[in-house]
DNA sequence: GCGACAG
DNA sequence: ATCTTGTCGC
């Protein structure tokens, strides 16, 4: 019944070590493709999670939700959620073990396949290089975008206050190169800017095109805002209940 | 020992 | 992420 569709990690396995899912994030991060996404798809898919306590279970149960929203218009055509309850913990740098299954529950729910689909963390820009917009892509073989509201590594110089305005995030090797994985992006004038960076099959430079795009009006990304909404409504529908 | 630290 | 009211501003 309770199937994972994750290839990549099954939320009710044992506790792994922290060293055995650093040697799975470098196994993602080799697989990961960087390469230009020209076009904008049409159809582009806005991925969130939400969480609460489990009044019953005692733990915590996610929601996730997948949008597809029509860039000719910024409406959303098609939506699914999914649920889990147990995941774990939250750790900076292993976020994707926690989030990622769920979301690919609810993508999989989706009647379209994803042509391009934004995530609410990093891609690249991560220790290992392999943040949970990484994880999806890999996992799906679909190009995905990393949009976070904060930054995890890398340094950038400091972005001027316009929309459009951005600077490379620069992550320094083990080796003491530095490498662009990502960029400071400012969405809307004089407001705090969000962290790009490539999931799976764009590049850097089209992931932040990419990203402006989808998000004309707002700060995050209208693919970011319509999941997040969709997985708290979600979420408050499952409260009260469980199992 | 003291910060930093996606969601 | 989540806990939480009002409030300043367009």
């Amino acid at each position: 019944m309770s199937h994972c569709l994750s290839p990549i990690i099954d939320p009710t396995m044992p506790i792994m070590p922290d060293e055995q899912l650093s040697d799975l994030q470098r196994a993602i991060a080799t697989k990961v493709v960087l390469q230009p996404l020209e076009q904008l798809p049409r159809f582009v898919v806005g991925v969130d999670a939400a969480y609460a306590p489990d009044r019953v279970g005692g733990g915590t149960v996610a929601c996730g939700a997948a949008v597809v929203i029509d860039t000719s218009s910024f409406e959303v055509v098609e939506q699914a959620t999914a649920t889990n309850h147990k995941m774990l913990d939250y750790q900076p740098g292993f976020l994707a073990f926690r989030e990622a299954p769920v979301l690919l529950e609810a993508i999989a729910k989706l009647r379209r396949r994803p042509e391009l689909i934004v995530c609410d963390g990093q891609g690249i820009a991560h220790p290992a290089k392999a943040g949970l917009a990484c994880h999806v892509g890999v996992a799906l073989d679909v190009p995905t975008i990393g949009c976070a509201k904060n930054r995890l590594v890398g340094e950038h110089e400091t972005v001027d206050q316009n929309r459009g305005d951005s600077q490379s995030l620069q992550l320094t090797e083990t080796d003491g190169t530095s490498t662009s994985v990502g960029a400071a992006v400012r969405t809307r004038d004089h407001v705090k800017c969000v962290f790009v960076s490539p999931g799976h099959m764009v590049d850097v430079p089209t992931s932040v095109a990419h990203v402006l795009a989808l998000a004309p009006q707002f700060r995050l990304p209208e693919t970011t805002r319509a999941a997040d909404q969709l997985c708290r409504a979600a979420l408050a529908g499952h409260e009260g209940r469980s199992k």
